[in-house]
DNA sequence: AATAAAATAGGGCAAATGCCTTATTGCTTC
DNA sequence: GAAGCAATAAGGCATTTGCCCTATTTTATT
């Protein structure tokens, strides 16, 4: 039995970087490539004889989100993968909110993208480990969902996100230090460069920020 | 670099099966087999040198879930994936809540093994496609995480509940004192006696429990 | 090779915190 | 009306925190 698919993509470079992607597997055939949401409802229209969609997010006329909402609307049982260069939390969100089944990047290999269709098909959800893990951090924290709109870039290191999430379970900086393999100086030196990234005085105030933008 | 990992689980059959799997891979050392979670804390606290834990969730004495939290608290640092044969909603929401890194089932192939533990030892979370999709219909409609949140009776007095709100927006004792028109000294009080009550000795540990537990 | 950024480490100091003790007042509840 | 509890208040003390300083090493980035 062959998976029928298809594209929705602006860039036709991508697409077609996709579609390479899928030509290693005999049994799956690229029905057509959409170049918009809107595109892709009319040709749905016409044929809507297909297992799944591999979805970009960021298009003109009709966005991967809203076309994902309308689609499953009104075939449900058509899977819908998202594929995208961006991971963030927002777009996540929407597209899980909107019905996607899945949620993968585009530098994945034509390997990892096999697997996540095939899994998708079987009732699965395809994810990226790096998303994966944002909608654990999601979950864990509901609050940050409604905070995800209004949100500047905060970019700590991960050698700072590691300290705040110690700081996050309230560990004194001996501890922290322990267990990271630091001097305590070190754990400090960390603590007052997250304080001025987060534009916070203390310990708690820079949890419950981290934790409104869902970095721990 | 090497992979330090322990093993949490009270059926040594399937324990072993783990090693076994583990043992393809060079640089994965098992450093340990803890029968449940009492007895992995105790190895840690001999030394908890170790990367990552992969637990079992039904064991006597002390559960995956209580032990993962725990664990959590003490070492941060320490990656966690579950390893189950169960995969009910409950389980897996409350082993994310209490911080796991991964969820896969026992059943796992070697292979998907060593790419969950790699993935989540680089940031990710290593997650059964089925399970992943668990975690997406969770986030899809937050109602039913509530139906599965266990909660246990903590009662704090009122007065003790304003304090701890005060505490959770990062103010110290004399700006809460000013906001509440109380003595420093009787809002010191107050937060000793939330202290007891929910049997933690800092400002964020006490926020963070009020929160795991809804208060605030 | 040069520069920048991140990670590491240490000292000093005032303020805040966590934990102990004691004590008074008012409100329930038996 | 006694016992118990919540709320109030204060003093003491060791430890931790927040914030300032400087300085070396590692790791990209150009």
């Amino acid at each position: 039995m062959s998976v029928r698919i298809a594209i929705v993509d602006d860039k036709i470079f991508l697409a077609k970087a996709v579609a390479e992607k899928l030509s290693f597997f005999e049994d799956f055939k690229l029905k057509f490539i959409a170049a918009h949401g809107a595109d892709l409802l009319t040709k749905l229209d016409e044929n809507s004889n297909i297992d799944l969609i591999l979805m970009d997010i960021e298009m003109p006329v009709l966005n991967g989100i809203e076309a994902t909402a309308l689609v499953k609307q009104k075939y449900p049982q058509i899977k819908i993968i998202m594929l995208t260069v961006f991971d963030n939390d927002e777009h996540i969100f929407n597209a899980i909110k909107a019905g996607a089944d899945g949620y993968l990047l585009k530098e994945t290999s034509p390997d990892i993208l096999e697997k996540g269709i095939r899994e998708t098909l079987s009732g699965g959800a395809a994810m990226n480990p790096s998303i994966a893990m944002r909608t654990l951090k999601l979950l864990r924290n509901p609050e940050s969902i409604s905070n995800l709109q209004e949100r500047e870039e905060i970019s700590l290191s991960s050698r700072e996100i590691e300290v705040l999430e110690q700081l996050s379970k309230g560990l004194s900086y001996t501890k922290i230090a322990e267990n990271l393999f630091l001097s305590p100086s070190t754990v400090r030196k960390h603590i007052e460069n997250i304080y001025k990234k987060l534009q916070v005085h203390s310990k708690i105030e820079a949890v419950e920020k981290a934790r409104q933008n869902n970095i721990i």
